[in-house]
DNA sequence: CCGTTGATGGAATAGATATTCCAAATCGGG
DNA sequence: CCCGATTTGGAATATCTATTCCATCAACGG
């Protein structure tokens, strides 16, 4: 039956298996069907919408190169690839856009459309949130918390909800932490302390508070890490990195969806790298 | 050029565009067309990815019928149509998922595979949030809220995000609210008053002062709403409505997307409606 | 009840698209 | 430098899909 010798004879069942597959056959495929591989592996979402023509033109080989590709994947051809890509394509998709379709009948502004509204701008602020994310900004702020002694956290009006959550998951992963509330007192400053480092969180419009404390914070070089929904905004001054999440409005309004996704990321893998390093200190005994 | 008299003889350049027109086209339809129109509006997202074939069957229709359906919208056929669908697809479609697999090369559990792992678990959250929500039950919770004096909010921990984002824009709309915080006094009790209500939010492990609070107020007869993120949870005795909003998790962790997103719409319709019955009250010449 | 108009189903056709095939080019080893 | 194995490009073909056409059917007005 299966002739070649490497070919598996089995098509992967779903995508993330033929992208297992992809990564195994690695290096060893010849040229043309590599550069097959690279593009796939950088436009997956093409696929099923797309025709062998399409991809195979944007991967700048022949179309009988990428059908020799899908069958070197173990697919009888490109079809059967395709329909897999399809068939996930059918179940992960929004039934959400075909309410909100629905609900243009009977009248809008009521509950359940704004939830359709605000789920559609959600998934956008999430697109939009990945395709803008600098790894190596990312990298950065994770390194200087989790090299702090205490992180402080501070954020007020609709960044309060930010730091709230960061708080709350930091404290559970053991990590020391601080939330600020410049309730009028600027006794906030004298709990930072060197070693230390602060987590600022301010969306337009920026308050005051939030950005005295970071300034005033940084002039005693303690790091500052920033999370804002603009690139200039007043906290680049003062931080070591600043971080981007802008969100998709609904009219006036927004939920800060990409926002509460980049600060989870980044205390879920501060806290992460928390815990390796409590291991290496205790030498290896300490786990979980 | 265009010889049938109610056709536009103009193709819809978006999606939206075409429901608009499809709405407009309303019940003037033809029995068959009326059922591809139906079956298109619940089954939008399947355009991209499916033949004539496919849904003319799923409308119960011939594929000419679906043609025709095709050419009264404005397409010059299916092609054209699908072409739509198919650009919008990609334009919106998550770069992130190649990111995903771009991240698989290089070990994961870095921050960016992290975020890219949220942003993933954000979008099927927000489908899922769509597909159970109860739109009668949201309507009613709305309702509640509407009509209180005063809207109190509580949540603890993983919850207070919500109540606080919460708080932040019904504060902003000028809808009186309280945000309570049981830092040990019982006092929060009087401040809720006959006429109020209280929108309490508590996911598992649930915390005693929230289900305390909701229960107490429910004694009173002072309506409770509720925000969780199971069914059977302790606050559905206590509360008039219960909300559910389930987060797809990442490993042991999850960001509150749904929930967030869910309690936002609520915020900002509640808003909407207090607006409605201020003007009415103030007859009329208070407008913004 | 009949004739006209519009809608419908199904088969025929035109057009894409996938898939295969083979000659030419390339590569690697002796 | 040559020979065999592999890979490649492009054209030929098979398959599938969209699209049109027309005979039949239902609805409606006279």
């Amino acid at each position: 039956m299966d002739g070649s010798p490497s070919d598996p004879g089995q098509a992967p069942g779903s995508v993330s298996e033929l992208l297992d597959r992809l990564d195994g056959l690695g290096a060893t495929l010849p040229k043309r069907l590599g550069q097959c591989a690279d593009y796939l592996r950088h436009n997956i979402h093409l696929v099923a919408v797309s025709t062998v023509a399409d991809l195979s033109a944007g991967a700048g080989v022949q179309p009988s190169a990428f059908m020799r590709f899908c069958q070197a994947l173990g697919f009888s051809g490109f079809s059967e690839m395709q329909a897999l890509f399809r068939a996930e394509y059918r179940e992960l998709r929004p039934d959400y856009a075909e309410r909100l379709s629905q609900l243009r009948e009977r009248g809008e502004e009521g509950p359940e459309w704004l939830a359709a509204s605000f789920a559609e701008a959600g998934h956008k602020s999430l697109v939009s949130l990945m395709n803008g994310l600098d790894g190596a900004k990312l990298d950065e702020a994770c390194r200087l918390l989790a090299a702090a002694g205490t992180i402080h956290l501070v954020g007020l009006r609709r960044a309060f909800a930010i730091v709230s959550t960061m708080g709350y998951m930091l404290d559970k992963m053991q990590v020391p932490t601080v939330i600020h509330r410049t309730s009028g007192q600027i006794e906030s400053d004298h709990a930072i302390r060197p070693g230390d480092a602060l987590f600022a969180v301010s969306f337009t419009p920026f308050s005051q508070e939030t950005l005295q404390l970071a300034a005033r914070t940084a002039e005693r070089d303690i790091p500052v890490v920033a999370l804002s929904d603009t690139a200039d905004c007043p906290l680049r001054e003062a931080a070591k990195v600043l971080l981007i999440a802008r969100e998709v409005d609904v009219g006036a309004f927004r939920v800060p969806t990409a926002a509460m996704t980049l600060a989870t990321s980044l205390a879920v893998a501060v806290g992460g790298m928390r815990k390796d390093r409590l291991t290496i200190r205790s030498n290896g005994s300490k786990m979980e």
